[in-house]
DNA sequence: AAAATTAGAGCAAACGTTTGCGAAACGCTT
DNA sequence: AAGCGTTTCGCAAACGTTTGCTCTAATTTT
């Protein structure tokens, strides 16, 4: 069966498209009589508007395109549930493509949002970008752009962010209160913003009193070797910077049967999911990719509702006790 | 700025509209210095086809819809994460909708598919889901339909699934080769299809000789509880139906300090990701939802391609070992 | 009763592409 | 010089909507 459109149903009643199109819009100017007559007729025939010739027509499209390395991690895909929830409540559809850290399908999936005429976008960027000139495109066409999570490094654009420092000083004041003397603190990939941010925080905020030993890892895998080795210095507290981090050093003392947490504490940044796996649960500082969706769709409306006003802006933070600490 | 069409270019360059629409798509009509010409000024006004206009006179989108109660769930994403990279790959869209297991909101979902004039379209309906009259609409336009997950009764649509009954087999026979004895076995909720499947194929295989305590939990929190219950019958082997059941286990295993394997061993039916979390890590009957997707995306293809041949497929599936059995 | 208003509906253009058909302009053959 | 085939391009319609304008009758006003 072949679309209903307006033109078959002008056809069938034997009145013009404008009316009937009117009719369907409650358009004053049509009678009751024939709007009845055209809403029963559209009904039977399950006529539905043609988004793709409206779109045309308007000039718009009320599509937003997200952006990510991958839909399939903990972190996103909080992140996208709102987005995409805020995206239906403001009648807005959402097109989510992945460049599995590819900068070359990156940019394919960018030209694929300016060919849908997106009203804007959200990107993670791919590990991998450099170029930063594919997103001017967007801007000299007034498609607003909200980075988050893997944003750029200039400042001349809309980025959202999860409390890095904030968490950071959040988990390192929860040691502190506890008194804790010899701390294993891992963290990321040192080049990376993130890791800088929450690496600076952490510090700042230990006492010197302290014992500190930092190390940096770039998978789950390489965290539980390190926390392995680490565990001979014998610290009394693991601190991890992030979920990947935190599975890898949680399998290292689960290896090395420590009891948790009389023989050895455990507090984490995290979005909340993975900590909740084990037990005890994980004492975690929160930092809520789904709050953080919440955050980049309002930038995101802003944006369109003509602010130019570059922001950043950062989530909250809060301690979530688990029974690691 | 204005977005470039190639009305735009033309009157720039002062030939015809078609004349530019050939002349980018390397029509041999169109003389060498005319292509050269357009692709220039094409190139610096970063021309990029409507896809609307595109779509609305072709009448085809090469989009497809995929609709899940929410794209939060470590099933799904990778599930989601399969079927983007094959849409890619084949030169589709995606729009990705989230029911909240509300059946309005899937039905909103759905009209938002057909205005959208999808290609096709992937389901996991929402668990309020009764009236199947909103799917029958698109089998009378020919469009598509994929089931996956949760499917419905029915048996006169395109369903893909995971392999239920072989993943249970493959787990009860690899608890039987350990020659485990008296096993804690922990299903989800009775009254669903994949519950039954499960537990039919798991008695089946599962010896006389061997002990079975059955027990069935709709959460993560009652799987835990009803576990630490029942190791007080020294059960050998904890096997859980679904991932989630598989935290509840591990938790109430770990408050315990039992040692795996030597004191339980785990085994369960997984995704493959929470089972790598713990050391050792959980041995499993792998339903990989990504392979789903793949699966999935294959049927649409062939129904695209007019296969008219409703059918059910399933995954295979196979044991992948970690340390707990 | 003539004039003015109003209700109800249609015409046609526009959004940006694609494409069948026709039309110049040119070179080539007889 | 007339006929013919190419090459290169333009015209115009169509996809499905929306909307400013016009038009006809019917109703109201003076």
């Amino acid at each position: 069966m072949t679309n209903t459109t307006l033109k078959k149903i002008s056809g069938l009643l034997g009145i013009s498209i404008s009316t009937v199109s009117r009719a369907l819009k409650n358009h004053p100017d049509i009678s009751e009589k024939t709007k009845i007559r055209v809403k029963e007729l559209a009904n039977t025939l399950d006529y539905e508007p043609n988004a793709n010739a409206i779109n045309l027509r308007s000039s718009k499209s009320n599509l937003f395109g997200l952006i990510v390395p991958t839909v399939s991690n903990f972190f996103y895909e909080s992140f996208i549930a709102a987005v995409e929830e805020e995206s239906r409540r403001n009648n807005y559809s959402l097109m989510i493509l992945q460049s599995g850290d590819n900068a070359d399908i990156e940019g394919e999936n960018l030209r694929l949002c300016r060919q849908n005429r997106v009203s804007g976008i959200f990107v993670s960027l791919s590990s991998e970008t450099v170029d930063m000139a594919v997103f001017t495109k967007f801007k000299e066409h007034n498609i607003p752009v909200v980075f988050f999570d893997k944003v750029p490094d200039n400042n001349d654009c809309n980025r959202v962010c999860v409390a890095d420092a904030l968490s950071a000083t959040i988990a390192a004041s929860a040691i502190i209160d506890k008194k804790k003397k010899k701390i294993l603190a891992i963290f990321g990939n040192p080049n990376l913003l993130i890791t800088k941010k929450r690496l600076h925080a952490f510090k700042k905020t230990i006492d010197e009193k302290i014992e500190l030993i930092i190390e940096h890892a770039n998978t789950s895998a390489e965290a539980k070797q390190l926390t392995l080795n680490a565990l001979q210095q014998n610290p009394d507290t693991v601190f991890c910077m992030s979920d990947e981090i935190l599975i890898g050093a949680v399998k290292a003392i689960q290896k090395s049967q420590l009891k948790v947490p009389e023989d050895i504490a455990i507090i984490g940044i995290s979005n909340g999911f993975i900590p909740t796996l084990y037990y005890p649960e994980i004492t975690y500082a929160e930092t809520s990719s789904y709050k953080l969706g919440k955050l980049a769709f309002s930038c995101m409306m802003a944006s369109l509702a003509g602010s130019n006003f570059i922001q950043e802006l950062t989530t909250e933070s809060l301690l979530v006790e688990g029974g690691s600490l």
